[in-house]
DNA sequence: GTGAAAGCGCTAACAG
DNA sequence: CTGTTAGCGCTTTCAC
């Protein structure tokens, strides 16, 4: 591998004048010419460790998610990723599985590789960001809110478990179940807050144990609506806390004959990659993709200096009849 | 952030004997005690970038894939992640969107940054390894093959064209027609091949453009469907060469009135998050979570030290005529 | 505008 | 078993 040295010389420069050529410090032209052949001619690539170890911070951007299988969480990947790339930096994706764990190493890797910031979605609400903070690094919370006084983009959780509840009574459904994530993750309890705001913290329903608390999975999907199923009475509808509860719920449903319309259902998150008959499921679209490029947007003003308070911002939602399976 | 200098001063040792402690060299243990214990007040974080840039190479393996909202990856990336944990490698996922240049930099990124190894799904065939190759670095490619001599983990896409063709024609089906990928990705003229493997290469269809090469995309599924419905006579039945391009033909087979099986349907790759009826899609399902977990094993064999000559593996796929909503 | 030189934080000889 | 020391490849004062 070459370095600057063996540039340098091939050129007839200095080290310090290769250095310079590439990081755009002003260089008499043709000492330019000089080095950019030589180091073509030397298929030379600038070391990053070793300029990250000198400058103290690299060009790439960590993001952690708690499932890269969600494509909710692919989306907005994409979304960081467009607008990082566009302002020179890359992104690396960490998978932290939910576990708080994972989510610590990579948080701790973020910090020891000198990453330039990070984008986290937190696995729980114990995540510990002061080791990062105390060591000023730049980080931004998506998707959920932690307790450090940072930047955050989330979105309207509430407003859409109320959206998505609405719309089912509105459709003529009497019995309007709700099955959600982890109570201990926010955006699933605020979802659910949503569903009992709309019926009533003394409803039936509410007291009935139509409200279940399951994983962010489809397995949860499933063996939820399968609970709900064998009440009595049993709903006549559900609002399903995110896209994989949704795809799990609608199966038992099909595998039951119950297929939409014959029972409501109304999910909080896009189904990319559904087949299912248009108009017949309702969801509360909510923009993964821009809720990445707003975050990353953020983290790139902090790294260019910019030091006003914390901010959060909450991304609208918006209710989609039609549909199911539309472009997002 | 502290250093093992200020670490050896606190725990009154070397510099070297608090390096030996964090990398698991012999030490004498009331020694080890007082450096884990200053390490701990001071909260010491082994620095990666100057570890790197010493010893070369850091303990993280980069995964490069085209397309980090297709499932499939990201259920490699899971088979990936889960056995370099293991091992004690991080894995950074860069999504290079099916663009040579935008892999050209990851792949630069990989090599700058000292990373330990890389596992790469070429976006084209064009992919140029050399520059890593010849800084003996250690690469594996999956999903598709490439020019260089290295390791290769691949599906048995030829065959899956074929036992997704056969399932139609055994269904039933006469005029059955194939809806696959860019020709120039190698997983995508493979499975077409195996199409006019069963078809034979001067029947009706290969000549009456049923088959049509779009992109690995649902509105590549979609654009194509509508193309072939148009045909006269149309087809009654359709092999889809990856799960996106599936599930944007069932899109539009849904939306015309055609649900399978009114129209036969088989898609190679799985569909994970449909919501279908079960059975009315026969599904080639590929082992994509495999696919990772072999790859991986491969790349940390090498990175151990192995240098047998290069292998490529083919995995075996599946045939599921039963519900294309499994979980897989 | 350019070069010399001093580290960034760590590991790995090399002595002891 | 332990300390001293010399870099890994780069950037960046500081003089010229």
């Amino acid at each position: 591998m070459a370095t600057i040295y063996e540039v340098a010389k091939l050129a007839g420069v200095s080290p310090a004048t290769v250095s310079r050529v590439f990081n755009g410090t002003k260089v008499s032209e043709d000492r330019e010419r000089a080095v950019r052949k030589a180091a073509k001619s030397l298929q030379y690539t600038p070391n990053r460790t070793a300029r990250s170890l000198r400058r103290q911070h690299s060009e790439v951007i960590a993001l952690i998610i708690p499932d890269i299988e969600n494509p909710y969480f692919t989306q907005m990947a994409r979304g960081v990723e467009d607008v990082a790339q566009k302002a020179g930096y890359s992104v690396v994706l960490c998978n932290s599985d939910s576990s708080q764990e994972k989510e610590a190493r990579y948080l701790d890797i973020a910090m020891s590789e000198n990453m330039a910031g990070v984008i986290v979605a937190p696995a729980t609400d114990k995540i510990d960001l002061s080791p990062l903070l105390n060591r000023n690094m730049h980080v931004v919370a998506v998707d959920r809110s932690t307790l450090s006084d940072i930047d955050c983009v989330m979105m309207a959780n509430r407003h859409a478990g109320r959206a998505a509840t609405q719309a089912l009574l509105d459709a003529g459904y009497q019995r309007v179940a709700c099955i959600t994530g982890p109570a201990s993750i926010e955006t699933a309890s605020e979802r659910a807050e949503g569903w009992k705001d709309v019926l009533g913290a003394d409803s039936a329903q509410v007291r009935d144990g139509h409200l279940i608390y399951s994983s962010y999975r489809v397995v949860g999907g499933r063996e939820a609506m399968q609970q709900l199923l064998a009440l009595d009475p049993a709903p006549d509808a559900v609002v399903a806390g995110n896209n994989l509860l949704g795809v799990g719920a609608i199966q038992v449903l099909t595998e039951r004959g119950l297929t939409p319309p014959a029972f409501g259902v109304a999910v909080v998150g896009s189904l990319p990659f559904t087949t299912l008959t248009p108009a017949a499921v309702t969801v509360v679209r909510l923009p993964a993709g821009h809720m990445g490029t707003t975050a990353a947007q953020m983290l790139l003003e902090r790294l260019r200096g910019d030091s006003q308070p914390a901010r959060t911002v909450v991304l609208r939602n918006e209710l989609v009849l039609a549909d199911a399976a539309a472009v997002d």
